[in-house]
DNA sequence: CGTAGTCTTGAATTCGATCAATATCTGTGG
DNA sequence: CCACAGATATTGATCGAATTCAAGACTACG
């Protein structure tokens, strides 16, 4: 089904807002992030998108794209033409059906972060960021002895949890300063794991079986 | 395809967190919303439904539901049973596209307010809200005279909004002394249409076809 | 090396939270 | 019809978390 692999640089935007023709991606290597902002710049991520997960399906779906998409690594994106999903769903229904799958849980994905922007405070909200992303890169093997590649600069993370940067380094550092993980040269470790879940009252939970397209 | 019509009252609690066997649901008529919350009680609404709106297809899709559903006013509820939902995939391709159409639509709203938690200041979330819901009334017609039942309280935007019941209320204040718009009795009416377009940064579209489940 | 991006740190400010009290409304049963 | 209880709304005062402003330091890279 797919019609194309692509290869894009870090810093990609390959869906752009109001775009009419944006196509249908899944992430095949890589990280990147949906976002929408403000006229006067006051951006907000709305989720990062790892190995596996659908980037686009409203965009495909709908006339316009609501949001943006940028590749935050070098990425590799599987194309699925929007031309082709009316077809997808008449000619393959189990394809089909995991596309809703994936679709659904990348809403899951939007609503917690709802949850953390509008109720949770700046040390939740960073203990809740990297707990997740940290659960969801060891679900697919992208940790390596406790240490995963980590692409996000702070300013990233204060644009996905609604903080200011200066707050988010200051945030970061006091969390850092307690022993709760660290960030350097681009990896993440995660030092007092119990901790950092406790603050961010986030719940291991086994994974769903997940479907692959 | 609908297995059953449900009629409940106001306040009714009909998907449960972490409830397994959670049904999907299309709101026939009436309000209802989803939520979260963290153990001390703090509460997210993650989205408001009207008529025509999807209403736990994560719920239904996954084991456990990740959020909890309650009727805003006495509803009428369509089921569509998860037992066979992935038998509609296979028998009604059509009808399986809509329902993938109508959960991308719920995760644009969720888009939404997680720009508007994440970067808007308290008058901008309000003025946000009310275009938002008072823009979805109207194309579904149930605005009157430019009078729209309007059955949220003030706690309910408080939490739909990420913030204190207090500063909601304050706020609120200001705009309707400001002459933006007016909720009394249970019904909204917008007074200055274009100053809350303004301030909520909500541009009017017209509406995408919906499909009708 | 110079420039741009990222990170850090301190100080002042403010928006929104919290605390506390009162008012208004709604439905219920006596 | 009134009295009461529980929700909902309002208002004032104080507090604090996070923003904003401002400067530097560190890094990568052409």
């Amino acid at each position: 089904m797919k019609s194309d692999h692509l290869r894009l640089v870090a810093g990609t935007e390959f869906i752009h807002l109001e775009q009419t023709d944006a196509e249908l991606f899944t992430l095949f290597s890589g990280w990147a992030f949906r976002y929408k902002e403000l006229v006067d710049g006051r951006r907000q991520i709305l989720n990062f998108a790892l190995p596996g997960d659908l980037i686009g399906l409203q965009a495909s779906l709908f006339d316009k794209a609501l949001y943006g998409a940028i590749a935050l690594t070098d990425v590799e994106l599987c194309v699925i033409p929007r031309r082709r999903l009316f077809k997808l769903f008449e000619r393959m229904p189990p394809l089909a059906f995991d596309v809703t799958w994936l679709g659904a849980s990348g809403e899951a994905i939007v609503d917690e972060n709802l949850l953390t922007a509008g109720r949770r405070n700046a040390a939740e909200r960073i203990a809740s960021l990297i707990a997740t992303l940290y659960r969801r890169a060891e679900t697919l093997d992208l940790v390596r002895n406790g240490v995963l590649d980590f692409p996000l600069t702070q300013q990233h993370i204060a644009d996905a949890l609604g903080l200011s940067l200066v707050h988010t380094n200051k945030t970061l550092a006091r969390l850092k300063t307690l022993g709760l993980f660290s960030i350097r040269d681009g990896k993440l470790t995660l030092i007092n794991r119990r901790a950092v879940s406790r603050l961010a009252q986030h719940f291991e939970k086994e994974p769903a079986p997940r479907p692959l397209l």
